[in-house]
DNA sequence: TAAATTGCTACTAAATTAGTAGCAATGGAG
DNA sequence: CTCCATTGCTACTAATTTAGTAGCAATTTA
């Protein structure tokens, strides 16, 4: 990882991916957006800007702790940046969002038929 | 959850997802797919069956443990079966694929951006 | 029938996440 | 200004998940 102490990890082009040589973007983007609630907020984020304790109370009050990791490693990968009214999708986080939106229908038939 | 001890917690619809109260289809999905490797299962069975192994070698030799655990979850909820030649995406299990397949060159142009 | 290969369990160590407390900074209300 | 509420976090410990390694029983192959 050749990375400072202490620093977020966050997974880039190339780098292992926990434990992975391949370091391909599919799997960098997996390995990010597969951490707990990592999705979770892209989705809370997309019908609005929040404050840090909004986006909190949206995501079944997970730790500050948690969020707060996440919020810096969506924001290192350019997909959450900070708003005048807290956090925000980017474009790019945008575009990301606009690939998952339509898990949400999916997830509703596939909920049912379980 | 009221589920047998030492069985696996696989997020059912309307289940508290980890803390949450929702249980909203959407989160329970990205509860379970945003486990450790679950995406990148779906991913390597995309193009062909896979016997354990095969699938652990794929998957950046992760441990057989955690390999297993996945594949029982992913199976429970329908996205994956045993087939003759080790492992293959249900019907389901490939809707569901086919939605994250665009990720994939979403995926490289954005490790480029970064 | 001996040797591989496969699917997996067991076990320990390391990392991540949960959960709670609380503090410094900002923004009104009076 | 002064008080108080709200916000964005940091600190810390406990619980859960994941990593990593070893190895065994069953099936397949030679």
């Amino acid at each position: 990882m050749v990375q400072k102490k202490d620093s977020i990890k966050i997974p880039r082009l190339g780098d292992a991916v926990r434990g992975s040589k391949s370091g391909q973007p599919i799997m960098v983007l997996f390995d990010l957006i597969g951490r707990r609630w990592a999705m979770g907020v892209l989705w809370n984020l997309s019908d609005q800007d929040c404050t840090f304790r909004e986006l909190q109370s949206r995501c079944a009050s997970l730790s500050p702790t948690v969020l707060n990791t996440r919020l810096k490693e969506l924001r290192a990968a350019g997909l959450v940046e900070k708003s005048t009214d807290g956090y925000a999708l980017t474009d790019a986080g945008r575009v990301l969002y606009n690939h998952l939106e339509p898990l949400g229908g999916w997830a509703e038939k596939w909920a049912k038929s379980l």
